[in-house]
DNA sequence: CTGAAAGCGCTTACAG
DNA sequence: CTGAAAGCGCTTACAG
């Protein structure tokens, strides 16, 4: 078996609680006595049993992420910066993807997933804050890239409307006024589609412009809805002269399909997107987008869970933070 | 504090045992006793504690993925995928990400990492054979995506050598014959960087077309350094027809950069890369490239994972799992 | 088929 | 500053 914490006490003369003491840096043990401890330890090779540490401190030092798909380019990127910035603090991450299933993110919320983690980042794409604070149990939960704005719940998010507005005005003053909208999504009520939807009509209503339904293409955020979504405004014969993609990978499926047909961009149609993946600024033309602060959402939110669980931060009241964003101008609309 | 098993047992009137045997399906319970304890757990709405059980029982139900970066597409999809392989057997993953770190990929072999967890899906990619079986504890090992050929360990990959022959022949097949090689790593005794050199530098031999060093450029598996290298073969005056990204992203991040120096693909250079990961089909020109089977490993390294984590996998010999790839060409490099 | 008991390896009041 | 004891919530031989 593994050497235990009675081993190593055996070793060094001493009690069970001064090993703990010794390994939990308690303040007043004599320094020969925690030399020796430590001497034992080094000696026996003790490496403490987290689970047991788990089962008697109700903690388990990891945090819980729930988000659709983890094969996303933008999840993916968050996710890594996130277990990063855990890690640095002595936190691991464990990832749950829900494949925006309702009932995947009810489990998540209290199942076992729940009790493995000391704290939840949760992106909740099918349920709604009521449904959340139904299930919310004593554990810290802290909302991600979403925009369920209650005061019940902490949340760090992105700039969704603003962001959107900024790029549509840019579109608009380019002198386009055509902009067809890529991945819209009339069921959610609290997701960002609909935020950056918001931001594209507030735009055009400043601008002066008519919202034309017909330009919205509604449609799942993945690369090859993109690139159908286009090729169906094509075929019905509407008439634009640019797209916003909701996200990067619908307008570089978009950008895609454009080019195939023999549509030229920016020249034609200017495209832009919104996440600024590592991919936007590499694709032919680049990708005008939104780049949204990613490493300022990773940090901020992670920290904040964090002092939720250690009880830093105190407030019962949620916290709301929003990062900022920035219009990445590149060649696919100038 | 929570519901616990006691707590059932005394609701149901029987003892902690038989609690826990129906929770563990054991086979000979009347049903009746059954019935009465399933009721006490839904009445209670009592549900099992995973640390407490994983303490008496030695396991976790998790697994271990080891790799460099979660944040890149090849990655981020087989994560993805293993996780959801790993799920439906009842069991969750956990990423610990290396950055291709030698200390920590030797720390997760041994330290509290490999405590959480039942057994380790492993990317090595600073440490060798020997090191790895100096560390070996008991728990499970699949060695994944590399080439260390050592019959102490299990293995799934992919048919890396080869699968960079098939694409090095289908380039002199079409007529290319100064096919610059971008990712070299001459640091890597063991990696996918040095066996695709090994592919390429087959098929030039199968074709008796010479091998040329000026046309190797080594680097880091990043999209902007495909763009560079490109960039500096050009300003060195390396005369070449066509570029092998020894990953897809190093190829498109490449395939830009000569397009912005307008340098036309396929006609003045082919393009070509490795992965097929989902950006590749919608790049534009889309890429020519290799699927390594990335389903195929996904499911396999997981089941036999899992297989030597129940004791269903007896052998004491590694078993060693190639996934079969299959050639992509796309306008890139038709 | 079911019960009483031990114990997985820690942490945490409670004494001294 | 340090020790002896209890207990976190399960599973697992061992009886019967």
């Amino acid at each position: 078996m593994a050497v235990t914490m009675n081993d190593v006490a055996k070793a060094a003369g001493v009690s069970l609680k001064t090993v703990s003491n010794v390994l939990n840096d308690y303040e007043f043990i004599r320094p020969a006595t925690k030399q020796r401890v430590e001497d034992a330890i080094a000696e026996l090779g003790y490496e403490a049993n987290l689970t047991a540490r788990s089962l008697r401190s109700g903690k388990t030092r990891m945090l819980g992420l729930v988000l659709s798909d983890l094969s996303s380019p933008y999840y993916a990127e968050l996710a890594s910066r996130l277990m990063k910035a855990a890690s640095r603090r002595g936190y691991r991450v464990l990832v749950e993807q829900s494949d925006a299933v309702a009932d995947v993110e009810l489990n998540a919320l209290q199942g076992p997933f729940r009790q493995l983690t000391d704290g939840l980042l949760f992106t909740p794409l099918m349920i709604d804050a009521d449904t959340i604070a139904a299930r919310l149990g004593k554990k810290p939960l802290v909302l991600l890239g979403e925009h369920i704005l209650d005061p019940r719940f902490d949340l760090v998010t992105m700039k969704n409307g603003e962001a959107a507005a900024a790029l549509t005005a840019h579109l608009l003053a380019s002198g386009r006024h055509r902009i067809a909208v890529i991945g819209a999504h009339p069921e959610e009520s609290a997701g960002s589609a609909g935020l950056r939807l918001n931001g594209y009509r507030e735009a055009l209503d400043r601008a002066g412009v008519p919202f034309d339904p017909a330009l919205i293409a509604p449609c799942e955020w993945r690369r090859d809805n993109g690139a159908a979504a286009v090729a169906g405004l094509l075929e019905r014969g509407v008439d634009f002269d640019a797209v916003f993609g909701l996200n990067d990978v619908l307008a570089l499926g978009a950008l895609h399909e454009l080019l195939i047909r023999g549509v030229r961009v920016p020249q034609d149609v200017a495209v832009a997107g919104f996440d600024d993946i590592d991919e936007a600024r590499f694709a032919s033309p680049s990708l005008t987008t939104i780049s949204p602060g990613m490493e300022e959402i990773a940090e901020r939110s992670i920290g904040l869970l964090i002092d939720r669980v250690e009880g830093v931060e105190a407030g019962s009241q949620g916290l709301h933070v929003e990062a900022g964003f920035q219009l990445k101008i590149r060649e696919s609309a100038p």
